[in-house]
RNA sequence: UCCUGGGUAGCUCAACUAGGUAGAGCGGUCGGCUGUUAACCGAUUGGUUGGGGGUUCGAGUCCCCCCCCAGGAGCCA
């Protein structure tokens, strides 16, 4: 079975230090499957050829045990990664007690709760090794195009889009939510370098329980200041479009060890594919979907549109009142706003949400009062309004939600190493 | 929160339309095997059937309550 290959050159001398994720021993010969780091390498081991201590050692050694090798390497096309090392010593450093992880099948409750011990697997070690190249690309992107990295604060005042789904806490007799984006801080960071992001945990307390929510989700937001709507759809598809390229490129064997065919990930090239909200819903009516002109459109109306297309989709120009009051009303009808959200292929469902901000005072202040938000809250992003207001345009992503459709696992708990869900935090 | 399905050995499951003191594979352990790939062959180990209560001569199986898990919905990235 495929896993990531440790570099082996042939004839080299080689010392390594890992863990033995499988042994199969005949007699007098021992192959042994060693994890160095995220990637792995056969060890062949004869009784012969090595002193009597080691092979005692390798008949005795437990699976994930640590262990101290040294031998030569060998390339050959017989073994797993095309190259193993053939043992001249064998040290074991520690003895592991029965692993509870077993080649073997387990249910998904089980894994959960070992999910410090399931991040050792072939296949988790794959994902994430995927999405540390997603977010080495992101910010790859980000600063070639010369974006600051503005880091929000996750301790918040007050919610960004209401408080009903905020973790609260206590703030030395205050009260304080986790920030479920950081957006609003973005805004102002956007006057100070005009193009700025953010890249962090986000937490919402939704008692959803779907295969694409997790209570605390890793998000990044680029926020860019006199960026009007148009502007900001090109910058998503440009964006999305070279992380996907970049993580196909860099992530290859990864993507090769998870058997993930990338032929609809390939096609992640500027421009996407394009529709109004009211055409979706038009579009939705026509496949038979009880749904109206400004219903939100929900997970099995977004997979059925994504459907249509190998891209992502991107659908704009949202009713106002199922979107967030910070976004700019559509100059053409005042019931939408300038909104956009990009909807991944395969099901995968949205992930990008974005729009253009409000930059008239007047209007942010009576949007604030129809949502009923606490104004004083809300004061210092005013302020955004008063001292020299720009026009600006920002979108987040999932990237928990992006891992998923990169990597075509069902569920975004095996996207992120130590997923919280609903009602379960440990480990 | 709601709907549906489920909890039996360390793990994955079986024990039937009809209640009769639980069984297999994997793992572990011991032995064998010089090119294995989730190796193979033989032996062996393993259980208060999620918890509590009830019906019954007798409950894994039937009834009630509780706990936990999975899948889905709403909401969202």
């Amino acid at each position: 079975m495929k896993d990531l290959p440790v570099v082996i050159e042939d004839g080299q001398e080689i010392e390594l230090e890992g863990w033995i994720i499988h042994k199969r021993i005949s007699g007098k010969l021992a192959f042994l499957d060693l994890r160095v780091g995220p990637g792995v390498v056969q060890l062949v081991a004869s009784k012969k050829e090595l002193p009597a201590e080691a092979w005692q050692n390798i008949k005795k050694v437990t699976l994930e045990s640590s262990v101290k090798i040294g031998g030569i390497g060998k390339v050959d096309s017989r073994a797993p990664t095309g190259a193993e090392i053939h043992l001249k010593d064998f040290e074991i450093i520690h003895l592991s007690e029965e692993f509870p992880i077993t080649p073997k099948e387990h249910g998904i409750a089980f894994l959960m709760e070992h999910r410090h011990l399931w991040l050792r697997s072939r296949k988790q070690r794959a994902y994430l090794v995927i999405r540390n190249e997603l977010e080495q690309s992101i910010h790859d992107f980000f600063y070639k195009n010369g974006f600051i990295r503005i880091d929000s604060p996750i301790l918040t005042p007050a919610a960004c889009e209401g408080t009903s789904t905020l973790f609260e806490t206590d703030y030395f007799g205050e009260k304080a939510y986790l920030s479920q984006s950081g957006q609003l801080y973005l805004e102002p960071a956007a006057a100070a370098f005009r193009k700025v992001y953010c890249f962090g945990p986000t937490f919402r307390a939704e008692k959803s329980k779907t295969r694409r929510h997790l209570m605390e989700f890793w998000m990044v937001e680029p926020e860019v200041a006199f960026m009007k709507f148009e502007e900001l759809i090109k910058l998503a598809e440009e964006f999305l479009s070279y992380i996907i390229q970049r993580v196909l490129e860099k992530a290859a064997i990864a993507l090769e060890v998870i058997e993930r065919d990338t032929t609809i990930l390939e096609k992640t090239t500027p421009p996407f594919p394009r529709i109004t909200y009211t055409e979706a819903i038009e579009t939705l009516k026509n496949k038979g979907f009880p749904i109206e002109w400004g219903d939100d459109i929900g997970g099995d109306e977004e997979t059925a549109l994504s459907q249509e297309t190998d891209k992502p989709l991107i659908i704009t120009h949202y009713p106002k009142k199922v979107k967030a009051f910070y976004m700019q009303p559509n100059p053409d009808n005042p019931e939408e706003v300038l909104a956009m959200d990009v909807i991944a292929p395969e099901g995968y469902g949205e992930i990008i949400g974005g729009s253009e901000r409000i930059n008239d005072l007047d209007l942010l202040k009576k949007r604030i009062e129809e949502e009923n938000l606490p104004r004083e809250a809300f004061e210092w992003y005013l302020d955004i309004r008063k001292f020299g207001s720009f026009p600006h345009s920002g979108f987040g992503l999932g990237i928990e939600r992006t891992v998923a459709w990169i990597t075509g696992v069902k569920h975004v708990r095996e996207t992120i190493p130590y997923p919280r869900m609903l009602y379960k935090i440990y480990p």
